[in-house]
DNA sequence: TATGAATGAGATTTCATTCAT
DNA sequence: GATGAATGAAATCTCATTCAT
């Protein structure tokens, strides 16, 4: 458990690799700088030649990991054209990097998403961009016609990002579901299907992804007749 | 600011009202026993006459609203008999409180939603008899063939709460939307849209993409005949 | 070595003489909350239910024993009309206090006398109040005409505490002289008199004090012919 | 503000020039060591290859300048016969350095003269050599029949350094007076030549009190003849 | 039931200081 | 000589909680 989101080449990365992984065990406030120390293997005082304080090394973690998903995204997303998939991305993105960062996702979802100085916090801003850039991809989305128009993006947005926290958040708290992935399909498709502009008449939904690197069986839905 | 979701006449209660309010002002670690017990006009001492401590307390504000909820949901259901229409009940009924009631928004999202030891509390067992009353009305939708058959329950009622709590959870951190309400019909509409089961005729939809850094070809293919 | 200035009935007053003890031993800096409450008998939160901090409780100690000095000088000043003899009685209870209270007087005069917070702080008014009546005794004696008219009366209070304060802080910190209080009338003698040898005419001086509980023997001095 | 006392061409007198600089700001015990090496421009470690540690530091800045004043003392002296008029030159002397200098005044007054291991220090010496300078001034004074015989050499220097330095003291510390050389003339005047009102010719002074809280009968006659 | 008084138990944080380079 | 990096060592202060009354 604890993925591998941050290299602890450096002392600065030793701190915050120890840091998560103790967060992300019992709890910020639960954790004590000593703790924190200790795993890394330097001083308590150390801790603060780096960081300003148990908080500050608390959002300088979110905020690494939070611009690597920035970055993927904007190398990834150009490559989509069909506003559906580039949701799909989006969504999968954070569904994996949740389920294959157990110490991540438990940080960011318990001790974050809910905190009130992090919203105030310049480390917000990198949260921020990543969902700048969802609303976007809604908005091109809608006014390409590919979503209905009388959509609210921000609405969308929050059914998005909220559904993906909510399952991360059940995911580390209770345990269910035990992989979060499987929901990608399902809930990329619930949320379309809504979303969707249908042309009325006869409506075949075929769906054939190559994706990564293995083929994904198309599927054939006949929805009623 | 505050709702009226506590009455207080007894001490109890004008210690849960006292500790609701604080909590929601200052957030439950910031917040201390000497506040609240000034707050509710008691003693320290007394706090712990009816509350094992401050965890305690907090957890014990939030069975009582969430107890309301389920009466009030268990009052008003069984009077609709649309799914969506139930649906539409829930949803509504949450918006409304946590529109209604800041306080205990925010308390229940900031603080216990994304809380280790309250999903371990006795309390908590409140707030998954709600959860547990949406998965029926979903279920029943599914049975009755208003949703569709291939639709993940459990997922369904993730994307409701998680959206509703995402709402609520921006409302009262970013302050943003100010009326979270005015969301109920799109957000109702869009989970489903995606959701119904739609009678109109036989419908092709055919994707065909290549994900990733590979081409996207071909997109969605509207044929109307 | 120590004195009875605070008497440590209650449990405030057991922690104020402990700290006086120790903070004149150490000195405040070297001096930690948890010596004091183990000196006292209490523990370390128990002096943060008196006091707001470590300088809270040296500053309010020299209140309590200033006040003292207020009261002292309030009641026996306005038996005492000769000008003169008011200086001397105030040169007097000073000498005498800090001589028999030496760690109010290490405290006084080696923590608090050049501490620049001190200076700003409401326990600070005390000092000043006993400065004040030294003034006003000074004026009255300059009005009377019994001090020289172009006598700056705060150069005169200031030799005086001057004088006071050198001869109690070389005290306490070289251990010289043993008994400042052997000062007192040569230094109200060399401050009424001035220093230097006078040629003018033949001069009588003629003294006769019946002080306290005892008589003085008058002195006559013939001090140039 | 500062005055010109350390010259700083060497790495040494740049680091003495900050910390005097700093200490006189916020006091010794409020001043780090990063502080003075970033006023100095030094690192942290480079202040230890020429300080043992800070106070080493604070101690050393003094020497240098009561050093100065010795020596300009020594030059000075020689030249005056008259004691009266030593005594002048030294009081000038101290009150204008105070007064032109009140970075070292500050610490001159606040953080050492009442600093308990300074007078233990090596440098303390130099403080002594100035103060026994004075002390043979007065001695001289008596030897030469320009004091009074009576007078205590010890009380006469006490009055003298204790009323310059308090002064000084309060001239820091709250500022009044904003000028303490203006004192120069009446302080040596009023010291040399007392506070009391006296007669010319022949002169009897007859004081006859019962001090306390009996009736003060009777107080200084004047009888002029 | 109500509470005033007391405290146990730490955790955060700060800095002077060291030392290898 | 100069310093960047690291830390040892505490000390203050806070609060939830207890208990005798």
């Amino acid at each position: 458990m604890g993925g591998t989101l941050l290299r602890k080449t450096s002392k600065r990365e030793k701190i915050m690799e120890a840091a998560l992984r103790i967060f992300a065990e019992k709890g910020f406030q639960e954790t004590t700088i000593s703790e924190i120390s200790r795993g890394a293997g330097v001083s308590d005082a150390t801790i603060y030649e780096y960081f300003k304080g148990k908080e500050d090394l608390l959002f300088s973690i979110i905020e690494v990991v939070t611009n690597q998903s920035v970055h993927t995204l904007h190398q990834v997303l150009p490559y989509i054209h069909n506003p559906a998939d580039k949701i799909r991305a989006f969504v999968r993105l954070h569904l994996t990097v949740y389920q294959d960062n157990p110490d991540y996702c438990s940080v960011g979802m318990l001790e974050l998403k809910t905190n009130r100085r992090f919203h105030l916090a310049k480390e917000y801003k990198s949260v921020q961009r990543v969902a700048q850039l969802l609303l976007e991809v809604i908005k091109e989305g809608i006014a390409g016609g590919f979503f209905k128009k009388d959509i609210d993006p921000y609405l969308m947005r929050s059914m998005l990002l909220g559904t993906i926290e909510h399952l991360a958040i059940r995911h580390r708290l209770i345990g269910t579901p035990a992989d979060i992935t499987v929901y990608l399909d399902p809930l990329v498709e619930l949320i379309l299907d809504g979303a969707r502009v249908k042309p009325e008449g006869m409506n075949y939904n075929i769906n054939l992804h190559l994706a990564e690197d293995k083929i994904s069986a198309g599927s054939l839905k006949k929805i009623r007749k």
